[in-house]
DNA sequence: CCTTGTGAAAAATTTCACAGCG
DNA sequence: CGCTGTGAAATTTTTCACAAGG
């Protein structure tokens, strides 16, 4: 759609960030912003915003600031969040059923349209008006049904494995909240072939809790090496 | 007690993955490694791995690599985790729950000390162990038990108060699961005084999950602008 | 001969100054 | 005048080539 290259990752973080701030501008009735004050809010320069924002196009208006509903709409465009996103859950433990039952998600258009487990006594189990299917029938679902990304909340061990069970089931994203790196390459392990070369092209992004509980650790015995963000917020 | 500077917080989020690599060679009794293991199975650059373990110290020989056991060790070291931290959980509805029962918090010597919510209907019950208090006695708790860190695991509409709280009270490092930007200065809030100059110096790491999955939905949208790692791990 | 550790080059990202336009 | 949008400068981070050392 955008023939733009060349994106920092953070500028996408940070787009993820202004869109929540201008929905809570738009729930006070606030019709007008500034690339200051997004930055104040975000806690970020006002440089950031406008380069950010730029990235994408021109939205606001020189010497008036942006509309908070014309901004709003755009960035809901930009980050893909203005359509309808078919998510199945791998690993319905205590994790998995804590993301199924997070609120916030469905205000985005993500639906919930299959839970999965390989867990005996969780198959068949309805959470949240769905039930539970063994993980081998994925691959089935995901031919019969459209599925845009996948959740993986399974124990660590068993997350390289269920990753590539969304992969070869051609899901295009994957959301991973386990505690390890998922390999997007077919690692060799003993024996078995190379399967699954919907590899290429699945995006995977990581949740993960102990990571950044290991971090603030560390941040807080080094707090002199942390980014607590611009001294300055104005320009 | 490094009078290192300038460290990218990017090498910090490696070095938690390494020990985690780290750790699984030691389960499967791996005596060695190099940088060129490690890259692969962190999905970076061999340069990287050096690069990153650079700043803190010389921990491999040259001509064999490094011994597992101790670079492992030395990470633990260097991310503050080998020593007990104490944390307080801030809000204890499903998520809060969802994280004081999360396997693996304990192997790093995390311990949950406490348990706040605002919730009458929630305090004076116990999990895992332990009592949920009010968080209007969070200062008082502070005051007789060490408290390194806290979990922010209330709604966003009362993540800066509890966030502001936790400050005040004396606790240096936050980890926020609220999908909200805490504000580390005392923003202006009608008629309030400003409070709590204590938060200089408080380290906020933010683990957001509706983030991730809206990051998930950019990247699935604009493949071709998303970071898969490197093409070429070895050198 | 192998793999680390590191100064220097290259690339990416952020900061800045100001032109552009309502 | 005010605030955005942006090319250029400054800074940060990554990549690289190779010296150092077992």
């Amino acid at each position: 759609m955008s023939g733009v290259t060349g994106i920092p990752t953070a500028t996408i973080s940070r787009l993820v960030t202004y869109l929540r701030i201008l929905e809570g501008l738009e729930a006070q009735d606030v019709a007008r912003t500034s690339s200051t004050d997004l930055a104040v809010l975000a806690g970020v320069t006002a440089f950031q915003v406008r380069k950010d924002l730029a990235y994408f196009g021109r939205f606001g208006t020189r010497g008036l600031g942006y509309t908070v509903p014309i901004l709003k709409r755009e960035l809901l465009r930009v980050l893909g969040l203005n359509q309808t996103w078919n998510v199945v859950i791998v690993g319905v433990g205590r994790l998995g059923q804590a993301i199924a039952n997070y609120p916030g998600a469905r205000d985005y258009q993500f639906q919930y349209v299959g839970l999965f487990d390989v867990n005996p006594a969780l198959i068949g189990t309805g959470v949240r008006g769905l039930t539970v299917r063994h993980t081998d029938e994925l691959r089935d679902f995901v031919g019969s049904t459209r599925v845009d990304m996948g959740f993986l909340a399974v124990p660590p061990e068993r997350a390289q494995d269920a990753a590539q069970s969304l992969a070869d089931a051609g899901v295009r994203g994957i959301l991973n909240f386990a505690p390890v790196v998922i390999q997007p390459r077919t690692v060799e392990r003993s024996g078995l072939q190379e399967i699954g070369d919907e590899w290429r092209g699945v995006i995977v992004e990581n949740v993960d809790f102990l990571a950044g509980m290991k971090r603030l650790a560390f941040y807080v015995l080094n707090p002199d090496l942390s980014t607590t963000g611009p001294e300055e917020i104005e320009e």
